[in-house]
DNA sequence: GACTGGCACTCCGAGACCGGGAGTGCCAGA
DNA sequence: TCTGGCACTCCCGGTCTCGGAGTGCCAGTC
C-alpha cells in the first residue's frame, strides 16, 4: 500500500475524530499538504473503500473511517501525542496527594475521565496477584471477630465473622499469630493450600475456630470481593450524541455490570503494556462502537488494570497517551508505598 | 376546592405518569368513571389551571400536572401500593443475605433501583451520628500503623500513619488501650473534644505518637470520608426519553458529585420518616424535572438515608412504598447487627 | 345552578414536496 | 500517473398542507 494512500487514511480519520462528520476528498485536499487534487484523492478512497478501511454512509457522502481503518491508524499511523509539561506536573502532583490505596484509585479514576473525556475505568490490584501482608483479628464480642487483611498492594478487606466458640483473649493472640506465620508474605494466589492446611496447625482446642476463619479467609480471598472497579465520566457518554443513540441505555448498564467491566478492562493482561479495542474487538455487542484503550499497572510486575472508554472515534494518540501517563504514575506511587 | 375537581386531577397523574402523554378531557371521561361528561371535565380542567395544577403545553393539547399538581397529588391524593407478599419476602430474603455492612448498602442500592425503575442511592451510616465500637491499630512497620476504627453501624474505616518515632510492640498495645479507653462506646459527634485531649494522656514517650495518631483520627471522623454514598440504576434514566433531554448530562455529572447527592437525601433529616421533593422543591437548577423520594433509615435512630430519583412524572404511590419498605427493612437488619 | 351536546377554532405533527449543496465516479487530456 | 471537468446521486433543511385531537364557549336541558 502506498504512502500517500496511508497519509489520506489519516488525514480520514483526525478529520472525522474532530468534525465528527464523513469527510469529502475536497476537504482532505485542501486540509492537509498532501501535493495532489482532490481527484487523486478520490482514487485512493476508492481504494482504501475497496481494501475495508473506510466506508460511505450512502453514495454521495463522505468517508468514515471503519474498524480496520482505525486500527490500522492505532497500529502504523498515530503518532503518540505526549502530555504537556504542565499536566505531566498536574497529574503527579494531585495522584502524589493520595493518602491511600482508595485514595489513589478514586483520584485516578477521575483524572482519566478528565483528561479524556471519556469513561474512565480503574481495577483495584488484584487480590490474587498481590501478597499478604498483614492479618490482624479484632475481637468484637467473646465469639465475634472481626478478621482484617492488608496486601502488600495496599488493598484491605475485612469480614466479621461468628465463631463456634468464646476465645479468651490469648487465644485470639494465638490464632493471630498462627494465621500470620502462615501467610505472611505469600502471594494470595497460593494461599488455598496453605489455608486447606491451617486448622490442622492449631491446638484442638482451637481446631473448630481455626477452621471457620480459615472459611472465611478462603471466601475473602476467591470471591466475589475478589475483582473491584471504580469507574467516573459516565455524564461524558452523552458528548457523543450520536453513537451512542441506541447502546447509551447498555453501556451504563455495563458499566455497573463488574463481569463486563472486567472483560473489557483484563482481556490482554499479559503482553504489551498498552491495548486497544476497537469496537468488534471487544467482543460485545453493546459494544461495537465503542473503542476501550486500557494498560496495565503495578509496582514492577501488572497488578490490574486501568482504561478509558468511548466511540471508536475517539482521539487515539491523546487518548493513549493519557492512559499510559497516568498508568506509568499509578505504578510509581505503589511501588513508593510498597 | 370539589370533591370530582380532586378526582380530575387524580386522573390526569396517574394516565400522564403511565402514557406519557398530555391528557384530554375526553379520555379522562372514558377511562375514569366519574359520571360526568367530557365537557364537565373541561370545566373543571379549567379551574385546575387557574389555580395552578395543570397546565398546556400548547393550546388545543391536553394537560400535564404541574409541580404544585404533583405535590397535592402526593400529599392528598396517593394511594400508596403495598408491594406484593412475593416481593416483600424477595426484598426481606435478599437484604438478610448481606454478609457486611458494604454489602448492606450495594445489595440495597440494586433493591431499590430494580423495584422502582429508577436510579437509587444510599447513603452509608453517617460517621456523625454512630459511636465507636471498636479502634484498632496494626504495626506494619517499626514506624507505621495502621488504624481501623469500627462503629457501632457497622462501618470500618482505616487509615494508615507514619509516626514519628519507631514503636516497640508494647507501645503501640498501651496506644491502643489508650484510645479504646477514651473512645470506646462514645458517639463520634463528641470524638473532636475527647481527641483534643488525647495525647496528654499518654506517658511522655509517647506523646508525639499518640498526637500523630489523634491528627488522623480527627481527619477520618471530620474528613471528605465521612459521607460516602452508593449509587445504582443510572442506566434507568434513559428510561424516560423526554425529560432527560437536556438535563441527562448534568444529572450524570451530580450523580458523581457527593456533596449534591447529600443536598438531595439529607435535606430533611429530621422529621417525618419520608420525604418527596417534587422538581424546583429540590432548589438545585439541574433537577427542575426530577423527583426524589427520601427515607432515613437506622437501627432506632436514624443514622443515613436512602432515597430514589427520577422525572416528575413517576410512579409515585409505587416508589414511595418501595422505598419506604426497602428503608424498613435495612434498620431491621442494622438493629439486629448491632 | 350544574351538567351536557354541539360547534367553531387552534395548533401540533406527520407526510409530501422541492431545491441547493456536497460529494462522487468517470473520462479525456496533460 | 495525475488533474480538471462534468454529469449524477442523494441527503438535508425548509416550506406547505392536511388531518386529528383538544379546547372554549354557548345554548339547551334537568
Amino acid at each position: 500500500m502506498d504512502d500517500r494512500k496511508l497519509e489520506v487514511l489519516r488525514a480520514i480519520v483526525e478529520d472525522y475524530v474532530s468534525t465528527q462528520e464523513p469527510v469529502g476528498s475536497k476537504a482532505v485536499a485542501q486540509r492537509h499538504a498532501l501535493g495532489v487534487s482532490a481527484a487523486t484523492i478520490r482514487n485512493d478512497m476508492a481504494f482504501l473503500e475497496e481494501a475495508g478501511y473506510i466506508h460511505q454512509p450512502h453514495t454521495s457522502a463522505g468517508r468514515i473511517p471503519t474498524d480496520k481503518g482505525y486500527r490500522l491508524f492505532v497500529d502504523r499511523l498515530g503518532k503518540i501525542k505526549p502530555l504537556s509539561a504542565a499536566e505531566r506536573r498536574a497529574v503527579h502532583r494531585f495522584l502524589a496527594e493520595a493518602i491511600d490505596l482508595d485514595d489513589v484509585v478514586t483520584r485516578t479514576v477521575r483524572l482519566l475521565s478528565q483528561l479524556t473525556h471519556q469513561v474512565a475505568v480503574v481495577q483495584y490490584p488484584s487480590l490474587n496477584r498481590s501478597a499478604v501482608r498483614h492479618l490482624e483479628l479484632v475481637a468484637l464480642a467473646p465469639a465475634r471477630v472481626m478478621l482484617v487483611m492488608i496486601t502488600d498492594t495496599g488493598r484491605v478487606e475485612q469480614r466479621q465473622l461468628e465463631l463456634p466458640a468464646e476465645l479468651a483473649e490469648d487465644d485470639v493472640l494465638e490464632l493471630r499469630r498462627l494465621i500470620n506465620e502462615q501467610l505472611q508474605g505469600k502471594p494470595l494466589a497460593d494461599a488455598p493450600r496453605i489455608i486447606a492446611d491451617l486448622a490442622e496447625l492449631a491446638r484442638p482446642e482451637l481446631r473448630a475456630s481455626a477452621s471457620a476463619l480459615a472459611r472465611v479467609l478462603l471466601e475473602t480471598v476467591v470471591s466475589r470481593t475478589d475483582e473491584r472497579v471504580a469507574v467516573a465520566g459516565a455524564a461524558n457518554l452523552t458528548r457523543h450524541t450520536a453513537y451512542f443513540a441506541g447502546s447509551l441505555r447498555s453501556i451504563l448498564e455495563a458499566l455497573e455490570e463488574e463481569v463486563v467491566l472486567m472483560q473489557l478492562l483484563g482481556r490482554a493482561d499479559s503482553g504489551p503494556m498498552l491495548t486497544v479495542r476497537i469496537g468488534d474487538e471487544n467482543g460485545i455487542d453493546d459494544f461495537r462502537e465503542t473503542a476501550v484503550v486500557t494498560a496495565g499497572y503495578g509496582p514492577g510486575a501488572v497488578v490490574g488494570h486501568m482504561g478509558v472508554l468511548g466511540p471508536t472515534r475517539m482521539d487515539y494518540p491523546g487518548t493513549i497517551a493519557a492512559v499510559r501517563a497516568v498508568a506509568r504514575y499509578v505504578s510509581e506511587i505503589l511501588e513508593q508505598n510498597r
